[in-house]
RNA sequence: GGGCGUUUAGCUCAGCUGGGAGAGCGCUACCCUUACAAGGUAGAUGUCGGGGGUUCGAACCCCUCAACGCCCACCA
């Protein structure tokens, strides 16, 4: 790093110091755990990206969120690991390869032997799995690569296998007829989560039944008339006194006449419908338990594909939805159909497919949670683990204590094969192992369950099997025991069911601990109308657009800015923009300082000679400290961000390189020393305190300013509050100062006076220390304010006669002037500032004068408005003074 | 149907346990002032969704109404 020989562009350009920085980085094993001052471990565990994945907004926001937390804690002295992975998305990755081979090749899946094509989605993954880790790269994760894992590894593997066994062997994951949600695109079950319920215009149909022996007829309501193929009783409710005389009769179904019961049940609503309901326990959830309680028939009328089978008689072949006109129409021809009215009603779609569920009974595996889940919930009502921001456990709760039984079994290719084993006696057992021999008849004629496992099954065992469990040699490579349970987990609101809750259960069941102590949920990414990003929108924002037009450091931050404890953030590429030239504001502070880098030292050596901007401008900084600590601590991303930014903006660059201006100018070789030297070591925390959120511009910026046994800024320590830095009565005058400037400022506005013309300035104050504090500024009111002549006086003094002038609660400000002076306009403007200065007393006045404010207002408050009333008491007694005398 | 959330400046949002309405972007005027025009200085803009209540005091607490959004449940 060449200090003295390079010219520095007036642009900071991100593009040529990221990738560099990074390489830097992770050659240099920065990313690697370390033990530190703090001796305390902190793990995040990255969320898994898809294999199919392309980086997408949210996942810029997990990584923003998660690496500036490790990057605080191990500037902190922690030993921090970020632990990155991969996910092969059993569902969209098949499909996603399904998809392309169907375009290269004109084949499907079947047209291929498992194994066959199982290999080509291995050979897809080689191939694109590792792209969304160079992204994660870009946008600067401090991940350890080394940890890097797939979930179909061979660990993940073996902790799925050992997690299926034990809880086959203690009958906890058992085999089941079961009403599932079948998706017939994907020909497989899916789970509950996986599907969306999505209001769809159907119909209510009438369908009359003849009674068996009886004139009688029963009308049934019903959205899908071609299931009645399938119905197996038509049940009524017991208490209904139009129908409950039935109860035990036979009904028959039309088109298929197949004799079936009328049975009571107190499912049936009164209310809904026509009061009588057709039983379908094949496919429908609620007629499945009605079939259970009388024990029905089960009958299936559909094919994998949803097209009704040879059940449905003269229909088969026909998709459901369009079985439901024909059928229809048949009935209508045969005279019983007697209504049929348009019905608004929810249908579950699958949520990869976007297909409507079909409910279907058939064989599946499924995961007993109903113990698990009970100790998930109280996991987190007795604090183990805490949801941040707080609300959020209420969406844990609300699914965890009301589970279903999870399906666990997909009809899919790609994943974990589901580890039991069948021989050609009909024996079943669950293995760890590969088997070739049945144990109990020792057939050697043995195959596999077909079906893989839930994708989310090796996500649930994912905080465990990426630190090397079950495996105790990856265990103790990985450090297991340093690392678990892991500090925080961060990701988005949308899979609190699918995957907090899971890796919950699980970690407790396998390893009696929560997987991780904190779970921040961040926000959802939308566009800046608040709309999801989708592809049918075309709203999406590419963060690869974003890092190449603004550069890495602007996006993080403005996602940093948008983090607290919202749940949407609405993300406006312009706001990247206004960061973007926050970045580059401290690319020229750092310009500024740049030539003068060789006068001081990066340490201040008696505090006791600074003088009063410098004490200011370090407790300034020490505040920002203060308040960018306690909000990274609590997640509060935009906390933190906001306190960085207005101090550099606001303190650094708009004041105290102002200030500075003069001196570094000037000839004192000892003031400007100790000057350099303040700048430097506010510059220095400055880059430390914004690292976590902006880690490239920093650490190229610390490379011109560290010293050169000083090791990169990723390693340095964060600073902390000092309590030796607390300077308020320099803060107090700085204060006033300002005041004044912008008070001047204004004035020379008002009557256009141009930028480079300088005036003269009478300063009024009864403040001895500020009257002091105001001659010492004299310089730099010349400079901030281009005054020429500057008078500070007691109000006893009299004013000047023609002036311009404005009155603070501390000071009296009088610009006199030479040329003529539009009276009426000063006149009306101090008429203007009086009247609102005197609603403004009054509404104090008011609060003092009432007893009861007095009497039960804090005093703190109650001493703010006596203050209020002496200074703004004042002002107004200022201001009339003056009005009489331009009336004059 | 059950639950949660949101409503503050033109836009996107902050505002912690109640005590003087804020930021960024945008806008207006004037400035190429020797770190920065991706800049500087000054400035305008708000019945804090409506109504009611508690309180000495409400953007904040309670009730109520309205609009919008999300989650869960439910194919009669």
């Amino acid at each position: 790093m060449t200090t003295n020989t390079t010219e520095l562009p007036t642009t900071y350009s991100p593009a040529d110091v990221e990738t560099k920085w990074y390489k830097t980085w992770e050659d240099g094993k920065y990313f690697k755990p370390k033990k530190g001052k703090a001796n305390k471990s902190f793990c995040i565990i990255v969320p898994p990206p898809n294999v199919t994945g392309k980086l997408h907004a949210g996942h810029a926001l997990d990584i923003t969120t998660q690496d500036s937390l490790i990057r605080f804690k191990r500037m902190k002295g922690f030993e921090t690991l970020l632990l990155p992975g991969l996910d092969h998305a059993g569902i969209s990755t098949q499909s996603v390869v399904e998809k392309m081979v169907f375009e290269q090749e004109k084949k499907t899946r079947r047209d291929f032997s498992r194994e066959e094509f199982v290999k080509k989605i291995w050979a897809w993954k080689e191939e694109y799995g590792n792209h969304i880790l160079n992204q994660q790269r870009a946008m600067g994760t401090s991940c350890d690569w080394d940890y890097l894992t797939f979930t179909l590894d061979p660990i993940p593997n073996k902790a799925v296998k050992k997690f299926f066994v034990d809880m086959y062997n203690q009958k906890m994951i058992y085999q089941s007829d079961y009403i599932v949600n079948w998706d017939p695109m994907l020909q497989s079950a899916v789970s509950e989560a996986e599907v969306e319920h999505k209001d769809v215009q159907g119909n209510f149909f009438h369908i009359k039944y003849a009674i068996k022996g009886s004139d009688e007829t029963l009308e049934v309501a019903t959205t899908r008339p071609e299931t009645l193929f399938g119905d197996t009783a038509v049940a009524v409710n017991p208490n209904d006194d139009r129908f409950k005389h039935l109860i035990g009769k036979t009904a028959i179904i039309p088109l298929c006449n197949r004799e079936v019961p009328i049975i009571g049940d107190e499912h049936v609503d009164l209310e809904k419908g026509t009061g009588c309901l057709k039983v379908t326990p094949g496919h429908d959830f609620n007629d499945f338990e009605i079939g259970k309680r009388h024990k029905l028939p089960i009958i299936n009328i559909l094919n994998k594909d949803g097209t009704l089978n040879e059940y449905g008689l003269e229909f088969a072949g026909l998709a459901s939805k369009v079985a439901r006109n024909v059928v229809s129409k048949k009935l209508d021809e045969l005279g019983l159909l007697l209504d049929k009215k348009p019905h608004m009603h929810p249908v579950g779609h699958g949520e990869r497919s976007g297909v409507p569920i079909e409910p279907m009974v058939s064989k599946q595996w499924f995961v007993n949670v109903s113990d698990m889940s009970k100790r998930a919930v109280a996991a987190v009502e007795n604090g183990d683990m805490k949801f941040y921001p707080k609300e959020w456990e209420n969406t844990y709760y609300s699914w965890l204590r009301n589970p279903k039984d999870w399906c666990i079994s997909r009809q899919l290719w790609w994943g974990h094969q589901i580890p039991v084993f069948y021989c050609d006696n009909n024996h079943q057992w669950a293995s760890e192992h590969d088997v070739t021999e049945c144990p109990t008849c020792k057939s050697k004629n043995v195959h596999q369950d077909p079906d893989v496992l839930d994708t989310w099954f090796s996500s649930g065992l994912w905080p465990m099997s990426t630190l090397g469990w079950p495996d105790p040699k990856a265990m103790e490579e990985k450090k297991f025991s340093t690392f678990f349970p892991t500090t925080v987990l961060i990701t988005g609101y949308d899979i609190i069911f699918f995957w907090v809750a899971r890796m919950m259960m699980m970690s407790l069941q396998t390893q009696n601990q929560v997987p991780f102590k904190d779970t921040y949920i961040h926000a959802i990414v939308r566009d800046k109308l608040g709309r999801k990003m989708s592809k049918s929108l075309g709203n999406g924002i590419d963060p690869f657009d974003m890092i190449a037009q603004y550069g890495t450091d602007a996006f993080r931050f403005t996602l940093a800015a948008g983090s607290g404890y919202n749940r949407n953030i609405n993300l406006d590429p312009d706001r990247i923009g206004g960061f973007r030239n926050f970045i580059n504001k401290v690319w020229n502070a750092f310009r500024f300082i740049y030539p003068h880098l060789q006068t001081g030292s990066a340490q201040i050596t008696d505090m006791s000679k600074l003088d009063h901007h410098e004490r200011w401008i370090l407790a300034e900084l020490n505040t920002t400290t203060k308040i960018m600590n306690e909000s990274m601590e609590i997640y509060r991303y935009d906390d933190a961000s906001s306190a960085i930014y207005s101090f550099v903006y606001d303190k650094y660059c708009s004041w105290f390189i102002e200030l500075s201006k003069n001196i570094l100018n000037g000839d004192d070789a000892a003031i400007k020393a100790r000057r350099v030297s303040v700048l430097k070591f506010a510059f220095r925390k400055i880059l430390a305190l914004m690292h976590p959120l902006t880690p490239f511009i920093t650490e190229e910026l610390w490379a011109h300013l560290k010293e050169a046994n000083e090791d990169l800024l990723i390693a340095q320590d964060y600073p902390e509050y000092d309590k030796a830095l607390e300077f308020t009565q320099d803060q107090d005058q700085m204060n006033k100062f300002v005041e004044v400037v912008t008070s001047i400022r204004n004035l020379r506005a008002s009557v256009n006076i141009k930028p480079k013309d300088e005036v003269n300035v009478e300063l009024f104050t009864d403040n001895q220390e500020l009257i002091k504090y105001f001659r010492e500024n004299l310089v730099n009111f010349q400079e901030l304010a281009r005054v020429k002549n500057l008078s500070v006086g007691n109000k006893e003094l009299n004013r000047p006669n023609k002036s311009i002038m404005n009155v603070l609660t501390h000071t009296e400000i009088f610009v006199p002037l030479d040329g003529v002076i539009d009276l009426k306009e000063q006149i009306s403007r101090l008429e203007k500032e009086l009247t609102k200065t005197k609603a403004d007393f009054a509404k104090y006045e008011a609060k003092m004068k009432n007893e009861n404010f007095m009497k039960n207002a804090p005093e703190n408050v109650r001493e703010e408005v006596l203050v209020n009333v002496r200074e703004l008491g004042e002002k107004i007694h200022s201001i009339e003074e003056n009005l009489v005398q331009f009336k004059s």
